[in-house]
DNA sequence: TGCCGGATTTAGAGACGTCTAACCCTAAAG
DNA sequence: CTTTAGGGTTAGACGTCTCTAAATCCGGCA
């Protein structure tokens, strides 16, 4: 059995690899669960010796098969509840995630399964983030590029908006910024700062990198040939 | 702020409060909460401490009114969920207890007044069992008494069923007992065994004592003069 | 190549919730 | 009034998760 503080290990150690794609330095998950780094080196011992984690002292750590399957359980329970709550309960998309994160841990497989149906097996949550499927088989990962990464002028497709911070969120949605949306953007600031029009509101909005780079888009649809 | 640990203590000496009426005893909370005696004690030392309960050393303990306010919001919050799994998500009755348990110390305020508004405000769960107001002010105890306080022969309508074990709640389903149903009590043995027939169902049951003390029935209507 | 700064790990401690073993108090029986 | 059985409390320990302080390692820069 593992305890709730192991499980968020292995989910932010999961989100992490998602990001970066790289072996995970302590000092991140630190960052991340907002604990001292050693406390995370004491717990990255333990999760080895359960065999979840790869782990190469001073260089960080991997998630095992075991230990993915373990974060992708937890994440499916996240977007499932996260769907679930503004589905059913009247939440916005701004206001889930907290109330998900606290309980993620604590449903049971039979409540899991019967948020699942009465969703209608859903395999996004509000923000656009895949749900794990039931099986828990690594997803592929979507081919989602973060709106940085594009040309001015171009229109794009909002994918996934994978901010948790509820202040942003609703700013976003003010600004016409949510999942299915068309942006174009129009400027691109050397330091980063996106500028964009959506296709739902009036005014341009501007995001700074580190907002910018949690809008994950998809290019606009290619014309059939 | 308080651990989910003191919650459970909190919630158990409410419920034992609730049955006799007493001060209750460290072993009584030991066997409720499924832990040995002296862990009972230091954890009533803590909760004296924060002066949540009235303590006198080897002669019990009794909720303080703080103590008592936040015992009846746990289980404010263990009814509503209990309801609601039981309105929404095709939950059994006999099913929603274990669930209602674990997430009762996890869910926000504010998911508390969603899951309430959804419900209508009920004032019982699935069991029978009065849900606290909003306002957490103690109810008044309701007037129902244990099955076995009545004659042979009378007829009595069931308000509570206060049984937490699926096997012994759906036996009672498949056999009329529940809550609403009428009951004609046909024998009540020596050693505490009530014998009843249901309106719901043909055939009688027979209840040992352990049952029968958890169903809570009240007198038969009084013919208006 | 050698050193230095920053990150990581080790060491040691504390809060929490639990246990077993040992001691002690209460209340009931005589 | 005394004894005693049985429950309650104290004492001491353990596992978990966290911290601060100190030691150690890595990698880039001179």
């Amino acid at each position: 059995m593992l305890s709730d503080v192991m499980e968020d290990y292995l989910k932010a150690i999961y989100q992490l690899q998602r990001e970066t794609d790289d072996r995970i330095k302590t000092s991140e998950i630190a960052a991340e669960l907002d604990v001292t780094s050693p406390t995370v080196t004491s717990m990255l011992d333990k999760l080895e010796e359960r065999e979840l984690v790869d782990r190469e002292k001073y260089r960080g750590v991997t998630l095992t098969d075991e230990g993915e399957t373990v974060a992708l359980e937890i994440v499916r329970h996240h977007r499932l509840l996260e769907a679930y709550l503004t589905e059913h309960l009247d939440y916005d998309w701004s206001e889930v995630h907290a109330e998900a994160d606290r309980l993620e841990h604590h449903i049971s497989e039979d409540f899991e399964a019967r948020v699942a149906a009465a969703l209608g097996e859903p395999d996004v949550d509000p923000h656009g983030s895949p749900i794990p499927s039931a099986d828990l088989e690594p997803p592929t990962r979507p081919d989602g590029e973060s709106i940085a990464e594009f040309e001015e002028g171009t229109v794009v497709t909002v994918a996934e908006v994978a901010d948790h911070d509820p202040a942003v969120l609703s700013y976003l949605a003010e600004h016409g910024v949510e999942p299915g949306v068309e942006l174009e953007i129009i400027e691109i600031a050397p330091f980063g700062m996106v500028t964009a029009r959506s296709s739902e509101a009036d005014d341009p909005v501007s995001l700074p990198e580190s907002v910018a780079s949690h809008v994950w888009v998809v290019p606009p649809a290619e014309p059939e040939p």
